[in-house]
Parts: C-alpha cells; structure tokens; sequence
DNA sequence: AAGTGGTCTAGACCACTAT
DNA sequence: TAGTGGTCTAGACCACTTT
C-alpha cells in the first residue's frame, strides 16, 4: 500500500493543477481506468497528493473540459467513452497559410461596386440589386496561386470598415486575431463544390475540380452584417482535421 | 459614481462565477469594452460584486477558455479581436442524424474480407494485402439513402472489437459516446471529392456530384489502428458551420 | 513600492445519491 | 447517515510590470 503520498513537485512550473489533471489523464490513457470506471473520489486525491480540494477540482474540470469524464452529482466521477460528436476542426492549415508572410502573398484580381444577387443580398440582410463591393484576390504560395477569396461588402461610405477590408494585408490580420476591432462575430460554412472555369484557370488546376468553398458572414458590434465571402481551394490542397480522445 | 455594490443573486442556480462571466461578456458584447480594452483589475471585480478572488478568476478563466479575453500578468486583462484561427467546426449534422433512431436506419451493402489496399495498409499500419474486413453500409433518413460508410477493418478474431463494429448499432454509439470502450483515440479528416458511379447510384443522385469525404481512424488502447473508413455524403446535404466571437 | 494576474490553502456549506 | 461532487470564502504568497 501507502501509494506514495507526494507525487506533486512544487518548484515546477507546472501548476498543481495541472500536474494533477496530467497524472489522472495517464491513468486513463494507459488503460487503468477504463471507459465507465470510476475515478478516485476527489477527496481521495487530496489526500493522494496532499493538495486542496480546490486544486482537485481544478484538475477535474480541465478533464471534463476535453471530454475525458463526466461528473455526476453525489455519485462520483466517471470515464468517458470516444464521443464523435465532440470532435472540432481548426483551421490550422489555412492560419499557417496566412501567417507565413515570407511566402505567402495577396494579388488583387477584381475590385468594382455591382448589384447584390439573391444570395449576397440574403447574407447581407439587404434587398436585391442593393450595390455592393466586390473583391476578388488570390492567394499565392511561393508565388504559385493556391487560392481565391471572394468577399461583397456593405457599400456605406460612413462605414470606415471598408478601407480595412479593401488592404491586402487585412486578411493576415483577420487569422492572427490582431486588428479588426469594429468585427463582433462571424459564421463560418465549408462547403464542398466544383470550381468553376474563372475559378479553375485562376488556381491553374483542370475545370470541375473537386474544391472546398469555406464561406464567411463577419457582423459588426450592432450586428449587422458587413460583409459576406468566400475561401475556394482545390481540395488536394486542403483538408480539415480533428483529433478525438486521448492523444499524448 | 457608486456603480451599485450588489448584481449577483446568491439564490440562483446559475453560480457566481457564472454569473460573472456572463455580466462581462455582455459588457463587451454591447461594445462597452472593444478589443483591445483593458478590462476592470479582479480586485475592482471583486468589490463591485462582493466576491472573492478564486470566484473572479474562474470567471475570467471561461472568458479566456472561450478566446474572448486575454491576461498578461502584471499588466491586466484585455479583450481580444477576432481570430479566425480559433474557429472550431463540429459535428453536429452528423451526430443530430445518428442520435435520432426513428428517422434513421443502417442498411448492410456488402461484408467481405478483402487484401488491403496501399491506402488502407498505410492507415491501419499493416502491409498491403494483408486481409482486412471490408463493410459499406448505407444510412437512410426517412427511408432515403442519405450517406455512405466504408469502413476498413483489423482482421484478428482474438480481437473482440470486430463483433462490435459488424454490428449495425455501432454508429449510433460512435456519436452519442455510449459503448466503445475498447477505442482509445481517433483521428478525423474532411475531404473534398467526387461520388463515384457506385456511390452515386447508392445515393440516388447525379454521377460525379461534389461530396465530401470524412475519413476516420480509430485506435485502441495499446495506441494500435483498429479501423478505417469514410463516410461519404453529397454536399448539398451537408456542411460544417462554426461560429467565431460573441454569439450571445 | 504599488498594482496586476496566478496559484493555493483549509476549511465551510450545499445538493445529490446511496444505504 | 455517510459519501459524493459543487461552490465559495478570506485570506496568503508568488511572479511580473510599471512608476
């Protein structure tokens, strides 16, 4: 027995917490505890590490946080099973697309005011025939294009939004998360699609290629919308990813 | 001045913290503070809403959790712009589809043991032609074909996991996180591409409709590939949607 | 030195579940 | 009644930043 009662190292960086939710996940990776054991009581593992039970209860609520357990009230603390359901997807790859200014350049195809269709006017939550803006720029990767960005703003000259989104270098902004204080949320779509010809020979790839269509609708603080767009890119070059469970 | 001492009712089931959190986000929801605000120190918080610090901190830390403020310490809390990077796309469709047993049923296309491709060695880390479990099912919704599952399996009887993925309710379990406790961790990918004229026909549309394609593996315990498959669903019928910033 | 975030304590009290 | 999770207190101490 005795169970070694300090496994804590108080001169690390490393919080208490943190330790403690880092050991409790090893127990459940190496397969000690299985999905629908039960864990230690938190009491328990105070005593295990001779913490707090706040610090305990820190740890526990990292755990339930990635949807490694579930607590239940007056029973206990218990291991959760492989949830799809709870998987995400990032966009890691477009970020890095973005965030490497080294290779990475803006090119700007098309920039003009035309009437709003059906589809940006209802994204847009204005009528029809409305005047928008425009853009068309292409992404390039080492000089080679990689992909296009569509976006239709508001055309309201008492907006200074405009000026923001027209600068080539707003889209870094937008992915860092620097800049862009006037934005409040945003609604992101992937779609799957098939290029169309413009489209095709802009990117250099064969019509009708497989692409994803990542859509976006940015809203200001009243929220209204500002602006509505598109991501298109060759699905060969693209794809979203997820882990789900316990990686190390 | 006086800025009322007292908002939080200690009566409602909504925690302190909680509460807290919830004031603050309206604070800068309504664009009272606007990235890159500072917002008010934790011992001002604590003396507006009588609490302690352990109680602010929590709520501070969901806001953190959710990407919505930043800390750097010594200097204080601010509050971030909007960061497209963060966007995290989930399975909902999916899971609201298989969580729904009346509407949805699994139909058996084909089980055959089959040598394994270069694609499928590579991903269940054996070597090709080695003999794998191949089953294609077909999920309906409302009695309409509405996706494809190929799924890639480990052929091993002394391994008991075969059974449970044959069976025909596994789906269900997958997504809603009951059962599967032999499945340590999995790695999910959205692919873009084209029906194939078998899928197609399955599915009941057009020959080379734009689809997508989410491909997943599944490991067990001893960090070993036990599974891999797709499903495939015509993109019209599907997206991924993810919302950024404050959605209130 | 003063102000900020960050961790932690050693309890207290409550709600829920089982026996 | 006893054991479980859940919240909260009223401080303490530390690390970092600014003045």
């Amino acid at each position: 027995m005795a169970e070694t009662i300090q496994k804590i190292d108080r001169d690390s960086y490393e919080p208490a917490y943190a330790q403690i939710a880092r050991l409790l996940t090893q127990e459940i990776s190496s397969g000690k505890f299985r999905p629908g054991d039960q864990l230690p009581s938190e009491a328990t593992i105070c005593g295990r590490y001779g913490v707090s039970p706040m610090t305990v209860r820190r740890a526990v609520n990292m755990l339930i946080d990635q949807g490694l357990v579930a607590t239940r009230q007056g029973k206990g603390t218990f291991v959760k099973g492989l949830e799809l359901g709870r998987s995400t997807f990032a966009l890691d790859e477009l970020q890095s697309l973005f965030r490497d200014k080294e290779t990475s350049r803006v090119r700007l195809i098309r920039s003009r005011i035309v009437p709003a269709s059906e589809e940006i006017a209802r994204s847009l939550d204005i009528t029809a025939n409305d005047r928008v803006i425009y853009i068309r720029r292409l992404l390039l990767k080492n000089d080679e294009p990689f992909l296009c960005h569509d976006a239709h703003l508001i055309y309201d000259p008492t907006r200074p939004i405009v000026e923001a989104e027209m600068d080539l270098t707003s889209l870094h902004g937008l992915f860092s998360g620097t800049g862009e204080t006037d934005i409040k949320k945003g609604l992101l779509l992937i779609r799957s699609t098939l290029l169309s010809a413009e489209e095709a020979a802009l990117l250099r790839v064969a019509p009708s290629t497989p692409a994803f269509r990542l859509e976006h609708t940015f809203f200001d603080f009243n929220d209204r919308p500002v602006s509505f767009g598109y991501f298109i890119c060759p699905s060969e070059r693209l794809s979203f990813s997820a882990k789900v469970g316990i990686w190390d």
